[in-house]
DNA sequence: GTCGGTTGCTGATACGTATTACCATCTCTG
DNA sequence: CAGAGATGGTAATACGTATCAGCAACCGAC
């Protein structure tokens, strides 16, 4: 392993030419000026005058270590961060970061290098180098919590994007608040006269999930029916059927695809949407799926959530935040083409 | 600024632990078995178990001061990383760096910290972190010379993703081969009896449009005639009746968008591509354009090319490159429906 | 029992920066 | 002109790891 570097200008270089010592030029290079720390004009130009000749620049390790303070900051993706998949989900949340970061003057540091165990990446594996950054933000739709405990034991400052379940403590987070989302959109159908609702998830385990459900059981209340269906291992002619044989007018699904095929079924059997069944989303699609129907739904603030997770993060960073941040950002509704009336059919038929 | 980290875990930790001291404890961590160093069996097993049990992690920054060497690679990009447009011209590079980097357990820094200055970014500025990285990759059309020069001058590892001119030396680079490509696509177009050809720029400066010509230049000394056109400050139309008064047959456009102009010019005056005019484009569009035309032209390969430029940088780090790298990687030629015969009009009419 | 060789480990030092304690020197005051 | 106070700088040390020269202890051979 030969040195990669020939031989690089130190301060100590710089305090030789400059006829000074190394403390008084890292002194000036920080600008000090406190009132036991004094350095005459002259000499301070001189030293400056040195640095600019030599094209002296510091090295951020020693600084690191010295000082224990970067700009870096670490990002953790579960997933590859630049994925295929041209209308990724994480994408939007990078360039929030990337947009903030570059404001805040702050470099980032991809852990592309967390290996895969039991078919999830890990953030503490054999010689992680998460300390190199300041402080770290994590993606992914599930992260682990016993991760996330080490995090909290350790002191090291990260936030995550999405609400996170206290892991050993609470956890920091920027997330949507989904549970008010959905919560909105119920309101919305029961205005519209809908009074049989359903709630077709997917997955059980993710916060995501578990907020949205939430949010739809407090203000389903008013609701004649509010069932919840789960569309693992049935196909959308089998659910269809449920659905209908309950009279229900409104679905409200999670998982963007299964509203997609929910739709397609719908039309195949000679029925409308919304004129039969209105189907609202509960957020943008994870995996693209191509579909001519506008659905309502809301939309996922996740480059402002991108954004504030950098934000929040720097505050911990520096101890300007008290207390643990978490933060949950409003999603906007999303007025489609899906949710209609449940007696506009027979309005029609009427006439 | 109060110290982030409360208080961690390090090799003194260790050596106090197992009783044992810290230079024991940092050669066990390396393995280290040359013929001066070794370590008795037990004790290696009693360190082991001891880091195991405080789950010490080495520090990576006190790691890069003392060896210089962090498997870090530092990515710099002359635009933003994570941009907007879904079908952007650097996402591939970047996928491809990325899945390189997972597999050689390296991990990315990425330089969004780089001020804009005059219009673009700087990678030297004040307080830049470059040498966080063992080395860096450079993304941009243009590449700033000056900035090249100090990175030979300075010894600092890195490689230029596509071709690059010297700079103070020779320029370790990825890129792909624009020449032959071109040249290629020109002996297609001969092949097809094409006489007349017309090559069409639009940038002068960068590495990629002078390969392009370069290629064009000698693979059309068998036409009849060769003509170079520049697109700036002109219109579709001007371009066309250029193209037109000279009876040129076949365009080599190096502008996606352009060539996507001058095919609407070429339809909207009643004449057909590639029927009247046949039109070759060189290379992916950089900008998201919307065409129902397959135009013929080439791939260029950049995902491989991230790869490639990851590879050989870490092969620069290691010191296992002898002398400059430079690659430079084929394109795939693409049959679209923009290329015919010059005389195939003709010879309709005659039928 | 002395001498060369091997084994297993440690002490010292380097890496480059930040910080603090402290030391000269000069200036002012009574 | 002694003492206090201000001024301008330096030496020393810390940060955590890697490396290497070298030391002690033991072993075997003559």
């Amino acid at each position: 392993m030969v040195p990669p570097t020939p031989r690089r200008v130190t301060q100590r270089d710089i305090a030789r030419l400059a006829g000074v010592s190394q403390a008084t030029v890292s002194l000036v290079l920080n600008n000090r000026a406190d009132a036991d720390v004094r350095i005459a004009p002259e000499t301070r130009d001189r030293v400056l005058r040195t640095i600019a000749e030599t094209g002296y620049a510091a090295d951020p390790v020693a600084r690191r270590l010295a000082a224990r303070f970067n700009r870096i900051i670490g990002v953790f993706t579960y997933e590859p961060a630049f994925p295929s998949g041209s209308r990724d989900f994480f994408h939007p949340f990078l360039l929030g970061i990337e947009e903030y970061a570059e404001r805040a003057g702050c470099d980032l540091l991809l852990f592309t290098s967390a290996p895969v165990v039991d078919g999830r990446r890990r953030i503490f594996h054999q010689d992680n180098r998460l300390r190199l950054a300041d402080g770290c933000i994590l993606l992914g739709r599930e992260i682990d919590a016993a991760e996330l405990h080490r995090l909290n034991r350790d002191g090291f400052p990260y936030v995550a994007v999405g609400r996170r379940d206290d892991a050993g403590g609470p956890v920091p987070y920027v997330g949507a608040d989904y549970a008010a989302a959905v919560g909105e959109l119920v309101g919305l159908a029961l205005t519209r006269g809908h009074r049989r609702l359903a709630y077709l998830n997917t997955e059980l385990t993710a916060e995501s999930s578990a907020d949205r459900r939430r949010g739809f059981v407090a203000a389903a209340t008013a609701a004649e029916s509010a069932r919840h269906l789960t569309t693992v291992g049935r196909d959308a002619e089998a659910i269809l059927d449920d659905l209908l044989a309950e009279g229900t007018t409104v679905a409200f699904v999670e998982d963007f695809a299964t509203a997609v095929a929910l739709a397609l079924a719908t039309r195949r059997r000679g029925l409308s949407v919304p004129g039969d069944l209105s189907i609202l989303t509960l957020g943008d699609p994870t995996v693209p799926v191509p579909t001519d129907l506008a659905f309502t739904g809301f939309r996922i603030p996740r480059e402002e959530m991108g954004r504030q997770s950098v934000e929040v993060l720097a505050s911990v960073i520096d101890g300007s935040a008290v207390g643990v941040q978490q933060r949950l950002l409003p999603c906007e509704l999303v007025e489609g083409d899906t949710l209609g009336t449940p007696d506009r059919r027979s309005t029609a038929a009427e006439r």
